[in-house]
Order: structure tokens, then sequence, then C-alpha cells
DNA sequence: CGAACTTGACACGAATCGTATCAGACTCTA
DNA sequence: TAGAGTCTGATACGATTCGTGTCAAGTTCG
């Protein structure tokens, strides 16, 4: 068995005892993680196959492949085309899950909510490079862009 | 029974010779709408109770009022409080239909892309406001906002 | 008045989602 | 090189969601 099944709605919060086995990577393809204290708020850096990114982020694997397989993440691959899960993946599965547990969405509905994050940010790059003269009116499109991020209920600015 | 059900994907392009059978409105709320030549593109106006707008809109009224239970439309109510379906809340029911059947959205992803076009339209409205004075930035805001706009692959300007 | 309608509540089939399981192939360490 | 452990894709399962259908009771309006 993998884990125990994670409840559908919000566990986000780690019971303070318990901590994960850490089993050693025997693969040696995962750089080890800065001896966790507080693994639920640490920033880690590196790369993960995706066992050990299943057991960070507390989901089962095969839910990681079939986000691949949507498309709705592409972590990297070793020369053995084993999965790769950069810190920045990691980010990405935690604000998908968010998207889906918290907010009730379906993995269309996610596909669609981090395709229009995705070109928010590009329109708000562009409008603010366009206004490159004008720096009160970027400061305007500033504000209210990060107003509009705000306003989309998402724990961060993704 | 109330229609024929809808196929779940695609069938917006309307059969050419059938058209509805406009029975007549006992209830007299809804003003006739004028003498539907070619029923997909009319530009209605008035109210219609929920019978109607059900018909217009091929859809069965239950969904309707699943939809206003959810709080995804706002129909006015009669004295009687029957529910009364403006040409905006028509609109709206067609969007969620595209967000829902062509994008593939639950109706939670629904109402978070609903609640995402009316805060990007709030935002660009703000914008515009706030750079008053300055036309050259209010261009720049206006175009780059109706890009985005449009890169949600959206029918049309909600 | 009375036929037709709307209302809310409940139930059903199909589809989706996360999870579980399987055999086979691969990786990496000893 | 041997072998334990892991990953891979494919498939299946239970729970949930969604649109639709059905029902009795109340209301509306010609």
């Amino acid at each position: 068995m993998y884990q125990q099944p994670r409840p559908r709605v919000e566990n986000r919060a780690r019971t303070p005892g318990q901590t994960h086995p850490t089993r050693p990577d025997t693969t040696g393809l995962a750089p080890a993680q800065p001896a966790a204290e507080d693994e639920a708020v640490i920033e880690m850096q590196g790369v993960y196959i995706i066992s050990v990114a299943a057991r960070i982020l507390e989901m089962h694997p095969q839910t990681l492949r079939k986000y691949e397989r949507l498309g709705l993440i592409s972590p990297g691959r070793t020369i053995g085309m084993l999965r790769l899960y950069s810190a920045e993946d990691i980010k990405k599965v935690r604000l998908i899950r968010y998207l889906s547990d918290e907010l009730g969405l379906n993995l269309a509905g996610v596909e669609f909510a981090l395709a229009a994050f995705d070109n928010m940010s590009a329109i708000k790059q562009r409008m603010s490079s366009r206004l490159d003269g004008i720096p009160t009116a970027q400061q305007v499109v500033q504000e209210e862009m990060d107003l509009l991020f705000e306003s989309l209920s998402l724990p961060v600015g993704r």
C-alpha cells in the first residue's frame, strides 16, 4: 500500500507529532531534503522521483501521473524516463489540489483556471512593459492586477 | 415529457427546417417574441417564465432552477413569485452552457469562471477610470484586457 | 371556476475523480 | 551481475456530481 487515503476535504494541517518516514532514497536521484524539521513549510529545492513527491504531497502517485497525462503538470525526466518533480512542480500540484479540493473544480476547471492565471500574468507583464515610460500608469496596472489575483481567492500569488 | 434530451456535446446548430412549436403563452406574462424567423440568432427582449425560457434555451426547467439555487443566475420574479428570465439571463445561461458543455467545467468551475469574468471586467473598468488623464495608457489597458478576454476562449465578450 | 402551470423534493443513469491493483520492464545498489 | 525495489501503462472500483425525469401540492390567470 502507498498511504492512508487522504480525506477529500481539508486536511492540510499536519498532526504535529507525525513526521514522514523519510525512507532513504535508494535511487539517490532526489537530493536529500534539508533534514525536514517542519516539513509542512520547508522550502525544498532539487528534484524528486514520483514516490518521493507523492509522499511530500501526501497524494497518490497515480494521481500525479494522471495530472501529467492531462497536461496539468510536466515534470522532468531522468535519462531512464523516470519522472522528476521540481519544487515548481510541487507548488503547482499544491495549487491544483487547492482548486480541486477547496473550490471544488473538476480537472477541466483546473485547466481553465491555470490557463487563466498564465494569461493574466502574461497580460500584466505586457501592460507593464508597454507602459514603460509612464510610471504612474504602471503603478495603477500593478495595483489593480494584483487586486485581480487576490479576488480569485488564491492561497498565494501562484 | 418536456423535450428530447439535448446531447451532451455540441448540437448548437439548429436543423434548419425545424422551428419551435411556439405554443401560445397562456400566461401572457412573457411578451411575444418577434415572430422568430431564425430563432437561433434573434435578439429577444422582454421577460419569460421558466417554461418559455427553457424552450428557448432547449434546456430542462429543472436545470434552470438548479442554476438559480446554486447562485449562477438570479432571474426576476412576478408578484406571484414566478421566475422571470430576461434577455440578460438567457445570455448568461448560454454562457454557462458553453462553459459546461464545450469546456467541460463542472458547476463549481462555472461559478469560478463567472466570478473571474466579473472581476476582470470590474478591474478593467477601474484601471480605465484611474487612467482617465492618460489616454495612451488607457488605450494600452483597453487593448491588453480585451486580449485577455479573448484568451479565455469565450464565444463573445460575455 | 378550472385547466394549466410552477414549485420543491426526491430518484435515476451516465460521467468524472481519486484510488487501488496488476503484470511487465526498468533502475540502481551491493 | 544479481536482485530487491521501483516505475510504467492499463484497467477496475466506489463515491460524487450533473442533467434529467417524476411526483404531489399549491398557485396563477383567462
